[in-house]
DNA sequence: ATGATATCGAATATCGATAATTGGCCAGGG
DNA sequence: CCCTGGCCAATTATCGATATTCGATATCAT
């Protein structure tokens, strides 16, 4: 056998968003974790339409997808915002988040490798690099990033789903709170190599542990502005 | 004053759904629940359009809609089906419904009112009926109404919300799994009395101990069939 | 004034038609 | 033989236009 190969792997990565509404659906994500649209601004269809110039069938259905994500809030006939929880609803969240958090995080470190442990560290560091340059809603997309590496670690689909549609929202609440200095910055990058050192463990109750610090004291900096 | 009445009330309900897609979507659902439609079954738009009398875009509107609760699967340009969970699904929904079901049990036990026991009593019975009548489409249906009054007694909407999510796609191997007679149906019964039980103990352990036990049988039966 | 009803504007909801994509099939060349 | 490229049929994706809905506001009778 000659040493040529029969399959090469992942050179290139997919052409992204070829469909005109995932393309506006991205569009529209990164507005509002970016901070450009906030909670309760109005989104028309029609409007959003012209400025994309596209029709606006694919700007409704972007819309549609938004609201799976739980991003966007549709009321019939009436139009459409983006989400704005209240502090009732960011309970709820917390409430449903830390049992599936704990849950993800154990699976994971069964599948841990050093590589992943890396990654991992990468994205703390990330995080830490834009909290010190004061960049509120880059953090909480890197935040964002460092859960969902720890989710995708889990191997199950639907709890990555899940968890998703469950932080996408609070995650803007986040960006807002960090960005008016209510929350102690300090703690966050310390609470994440925490989680990170309990995952290198396999010990299932430090994981657990860990998540459930970790997610109290976040809660507590909610609490405190609430 | 004399016995006129200014306002009448509630000679008639609601219409409900208005919308053309929201009829659709039903009409959907409704097939899959009743199992017209099974498991990897096509569903074209223009076909549904045609049997509807309604356009392709009131059809795609709802399939968008029953792929948000993960009872279709669409794939880009390709097409939609009915689901079709591998056994790995499955297992991977048990995982995450068990603690989401043992905090909705818990909240609601603190809810909990002598009405609320009533009526998941009659429930029960409602779900007896129809194993008796080997009534396997509807037991998976009653199955279902009786934990979602679960959920909402809860009062956490986005955990009702998500357990909808999670278990509609499973209800529908239920009822398959029922109508080939793979199931201990009369055990089926006694454990959904044991949940109402635990409920009006208050007791957050039991409470939580009856959920696990309830589920852990169930995905038992279903790992005998795969 | 006041309460019921009509009108209107802004937005969504729905439609019918056209464009773009995919996978399968087949013909031809190495 | 099988690999390549192009065509074809089926289906989704997108468009532009029209219909419907809803809330606010104006109108009218009493």
């Amino acid at each position: 056998m000659p040493a040529t190969v029969k399959t090469r792997r992942s050179l290139f990565r997919p052409v992204r968003d070829s469909s005109v509404s995932a393309r506006v659906t991205e569009a529209i994500r990164q507005a509002i974790f970016s901070g450009q649209l906030l909670p309760g601004d109005p989104l028309l269809e029609m409007q959003l339409a012209r400025e994309f110039e596209v029709s606006q069938t694919s700007v409704r259905e972007a819309l549609l997808r938004l609201e799976r994500v739980n991003l966007v809030k549709r009321t019939p006939n009436k139009g459409t915002v983006v989400v704005k929880l209240t502090p009732d609803e960011v309970r709820e969240r917390y409430d449903i988040r830390v049992p599936l958090e704990e849950l993800a995080a154990v699976e994971a470190s069964r599948h841990l490798t050093g590589a992943d442990v890396e990654e991992l560290q990468r994205r703390v560091r990330r995080l830490s690099a834009d909290i010190m340059a004061n960049a509120y809603f880059e953090a909480a997309q890197s935040d964002l990033a460092f859960h969902g590496y720890i989710w995708e670690l889990s191997g199950n689909r639907t709890l990555a789903l899940m968890l998703d549609q469950l932080t996408g929202p609070a995650v803007i609440f986040v960006s807002i709170m960090r960005s008016r200095n209510l929350e102690d910055l300090s703690s966050v990058v310390h609470s994440h190599q925490e989680i990170v050192a309990a995952l290198e463990s396999h010990d299932a109750d430090r994981i657990r542990a860990s998540i459930r610090a970790h997610f109290e004291s976040s809660y507590d900096q909610f609490k405190k502005e609430s």
